[in-house]
DNA sequence: GCTTGGCACTCGGGAGACACGAGTGCCAAT
DNA sequence: ATTGGCACTCGTGTCTCCCGAGTGCCAAGC
């Protein structure tokens, strides 16, 4: 691949493509776009372009389209950044700064990506597995019944309820208290579990003490709050004008599979970066007609969870990059406040 | 409408149409079922059936489809109860036995109800409004920042923390803790709402009884995990083989209104009754097109919340119907249980 | 050597023609 | 009231034909 007419010829085609929906020629390319030569001279870049794999054309005698080769060389190398208009900032402040709680952040984001892109939204909730232990709280419901209140850095709570074989004395619950406080609080989670697991029983108290540690353990581990994802949106799917029921199908059934959300956002860049999948490039039968834009979001620019859309191989990337984006560093900034 | 024969030729269509999805005929009718008449007769029967508004053609020289009045009628006289198959008795027991929380049962329930009907399924989590508090606890996270946690009978757990304005001592909170308590455990929402308003502040601390008081109430009124939906099975509308975009894309965006689907709930009998709407019956414009199947569920045959199923007018109403209660029944004795 | 105008060729898709057949309505006979 | 018969309607599938967009290639020009 050499010439930068060539690539010229390349952007313009997916440009083109994507805001026409149907194959482009030659012709329409040289009068949309002041490429400053014949559409004889573009036919040769084209027969050049296809035969390196970068375009292809459905049937002799049709326009060209880009292949997922070309999308990828696009987004790599040929799109320029587009920058949000002030109206779309507008409404990503206006929207993000209702939220009241975590839950609703997420919500929110899900919704507002969705609107932005016209694409499915996916929004994971911010794991706890990178995330901080803030708080342990013990309450006794009675004395055989104590609720236990995990507090995370990512502002998540998870309460459990463990039920005691024998009752507990208010000392043995201060003594317990200060245990698991000591060994866990400004812990990561991995370590805090570690440090749980490692400590000495409350004297006289093995049993009770393993069933709280036990309880925090599990809670810290793959709590049900863990690993959550919202997606929002998928209304878009309906704009897939061709190929109802060999894409739209499976993908909705994949959308409602939050494992598979889960590990296609696991691919997401931690930085500031945004990842970028295109058709079959990744290990995901599912998406396989699909593109996957996602980036990590979070406090402090460590990436706590991750977030992007899902769409057709035909979507304006710059722009649906920048509102990823955007939306993603929003989300961070709330978090970092909050 | 009279005449036993032509009720049982308006069930033979609705019944072929269900299972055909294609207009049925004269000849078609006898020779499926045992009407013990000529084809004519039918015709005869049918195009009165027609005049009365049971059926329609949709273009001239097609076969008949039954309108919404029709399937209005099939359901309230003509459909006989379906019980479910052992294997499907058998599904519902061993997928929502091995539910761990609330949550976890409303999910299961919407994936079940949502492959047993093959329909998109709804459930409502269980409303706070109709249950009753069970028990408050209130944390000094520090003197300054209360967290107060809110635990119903309904099995949701709502915690707020609460920033005070000036320390609290230990004997207030003790104050404050049994004055919370007193004035709402064991009271419906409603009325813990009013015995919270309507009760004395701790002496010395009117303010941050206020406070608590306040943030308890918006939990109770109104918290975020208070009328919350599950939607499940979307993939199943990309079976509506025709009318993609006139149909399923204002599906998919009411589905994704939850407060959409919550009128909708709304709808549902208390009792064990199910309810069916039937395309346009109800004030929502984007199910005009569509049926809805609910019914209520809860502890003690108390309907705490809904559930149910949207599909195509199109469906097989008593296969529908019988699953829907199933799990509505199984739901609230796990309910009952827990 | 790249670029360009010209030209023949390909093929998908839309428009019309047509036959088929399912389904109906009506009528006269039973 | 039921039934067989029959003419009629009309949607659907198929076939053909034509058009035009788009291509590839070639020879001439800068």
């Amino acid at each position: 691949m050499q010439s930068d007419r060539r690539l010229a010829v390349l952007r313009a085609i997916v440009e083109d493509y994507v805001s026409t929906e149907e194959p482009v020629g030659s012709k329409a390319l040289v009068e949309r776009h002041r490429l400053g030569v014949s559409s004889a001279t573009v036919r040769n870049d084209m027969a050049v372009l296809e035969e390196e794999g970068y375009i292809t054309q459905p049937h002799t005698s049709a326009g060209r389209v880009p292949t997922d080769k070309g999308y990828r060389l696009f987004v790599d190398r040929l799109s320029t950044v587009k920058p949000l208009s002030s109206a779309e900032r507008r409404a990503i402040s206006t929207f993000l700064d209702g939220a009241v709680d975590l839950d609703d952040v997420v919500g929110r984001s899900v919704r507002l990506l969705s609107q932005l892109t016209r694409q499915v939204a996916v929004v994971q909730y911010p794991s706890l597995s990178r995330s901080t232990v803030r708080h342990v709280e013990l309450v006794a419901l009675t004395p055989e019944r104590l609720l236990v209140v995990l507090i995370l850095s990512s502002g998540r709570v998870d309460q459990r309820v463990v039920e005691l074989a024998a009752p507990l004395t208010d000392d043995d619950l201060t003594d317990l208290r200060s245990l698991v406080l000591h060994a866990s609080v400004g812990q990561s989670v991995a370590d805090a579990v570690l440090g749980l697991r490692a400590s000495a029983p409350v004297p006289g108290q093995a049993v009770a003490t393993g069933a709280v540690v036990e309880t925090l353990c599990a809670a810290l581990a793959d709590g049900p709050s863990d690993q959550r994802v919202a997606v929002g949106g998928a209304a878009n799917l309906a704009r897939y004008g061709d190929s109802f029921d060999t894409a739209v199908r499976p993908l909705l059934e994949a959308l409602e599979e939050h494992v598979v959300l889960l590990r296609l956002l696991g691919e997401a860049a931690p930085g500031g970066t945004v990842t970028v999948r295109i058709g079959a490039e990744g290990p995901f039968e599912e998406f396989a007609s699909t593109s996957v834009v996602t980036t990590g979001y979070g406090p402090e620019s460590d990436s706590l969870a991750a977030l992007g859309i899902v769409g057709p191989t035909r979507m304006d990337y710059p722009g649906t990059m920048a509102a990823v984006r955007a939306v993603a560093r929003y989300v961070s900034r709330i978090l970092d406040e909050g």
